[in-house]
DNA sequence: ATAACATAAATTGTTAACAATCTAAATAGA
DNA sequence: TCTATTTAGATTGTTAACAATTTATGTTAT
């Protein structure tokens, strides 16, 4: 646990974030940071300072750090925005995408495949954010890549607070069928299949059905699974 | 200046910045910014950790703070993502503007008219930015809204970087011409101008003419113009 | 005069101590 | 038994001091 106890801080809570291993509402207590990334208080509050920025935390003056519970308003604009930001990335996808992505892309998918059979619902979560995250990178847009990684980390906090019990993960087969159509250069079908995507997604969560919120902190130093 | 010192810092090293008062590349040093603000380095750290988290500053260890000076390929995946961002946006309001946004519009439009003849270099900048800004807000989207300040802060940084004289500032009659689109409600008009609006701007940008970075802080603490 | 080196100043990084505020527990009163 | 108040504990906010590193200055040798 040595390297830059900053970035190492801010990249476990957004991964157990991704993963819905930290849930909406927990309290990320400064002592408790610095216990578990054996560190000094003013890196954790660096490092809090930071996920605030990208809204992943709430910073509550005189009560402290909290994960975000995004309200329904802001749930339908974080899914509008996934739309608009992943119509643009698809299209740079289908036009960029050269065979090393393809075979990425095609082991992905074998990837969510296997992690289904298995049944393991943290995996599969993993996976069906990789997925999104994978478009992202072929895509070549740091910028739209960056605001992807965090939208979909607030799609998991929305869908944990939100979501019905099937909704918690992406349907593997329209995956596969966006990939189909990247193959044969497709950018239309592509297109509105990941909006479709996108919006079945929404379409299974219900705002009447809010979830208890708050949870334990021990989550985060969970070893990261290499994918 | 009282109030939140943190806050105080990020706000006006984003203002300064959008107006192209600081320039890419300016230091921004622990000491001088305590100064200018009269808070201790905690808080100027965190402000800085926050900046640095919008892509506005460049945080170097042992170096210090620097404003962001945006590659060639930021700046691109940058105007791609303000193009993905805005068509969303331009759509919500040609949908959803009311009377009261509309005024704000024509209103922003003579702001316009007026500061252009007045050739205020200072205020142009600041109206251009707020044009789009403007229709950010009437979107209603806090998401895109949020990413939109995002990008035409870091879109002020590169034409201060590479910009040519006349690409500094959004053509006016462009704007009017999409203003005119939304009151007719003709949204396919609407977002068709504003891409060939910002694919505009960006053609006005030359790479090869890089201009010298670094300036002054002290510009920092220019009073806000309130708009 | 220039380059390399040594020294001094300034800046960033780290830590600890103290103050202010909030949370929770315990006590007293209705 | 329940509510209100007080008290103790824990947590966050603030500040200062010290260490480590970098930058600037000045000296010496080629």
């Amino acid at each position: 646990m040595s390297e830059n106890p900053e970035l190492m801080i801010v990249e476990h809570v957004l991964d157990a974030v991704a993963d819905q291993r930290l849930q909406a509402g927990t309290k990320l207590g400064e002592q408790a940071l610095c216990d578990l990334f054996s560190c000094n208080r003013a890196h954790v509050r660096r490092a809090l300072a930071t996920l605030a920025a990208h809204q992943v935390v709430d910073l509550i003056p005189n009560r402290g750090a909290f994960v975000a519970t995004p309200s329904e308003a802001e749930a339908r604009d974080v899914f509008q925005a996934r739309r608009a930001i992943e119509a643009t990335i698809i299209r740079n996808v289908v036009r960029n995408a050269n065979a090393t992505d393809l075979t990425a892309l095609r082991a992905h998918l074998e990837e969510e495949d296997r992690v289904r059979s298995a049944n393991d619902r943290s995996r599969a979560i993993r996976a069906s954010r990789a997925f999104h995250m994978l478009l992202g990178r072929i895509g070549r847009n740091g910028v739209l890549e960056k605001y992807l990684s965090e939208l979909t980390m607030r799609t998991s906090l929305i869908i944990g607070l939100y979501g019905s019990n099937r909704a918690s993960l992406c349907d593997d087969d329209e995956h596969s069928r966006i990939v189909e159509s990247i193959v044969n250069r497709d950018e239309a079908t592509a297109q509105s299949m990941v909006d479709m995507h996108l919006r079945h997604i929404e379409s299974e969560i219900d705002f009447n059905k809010e979830r208890p919120r708050g949870g334990p902190l021990s989550v985060l130093i969970q070893p990261t699974v290499p994918e």
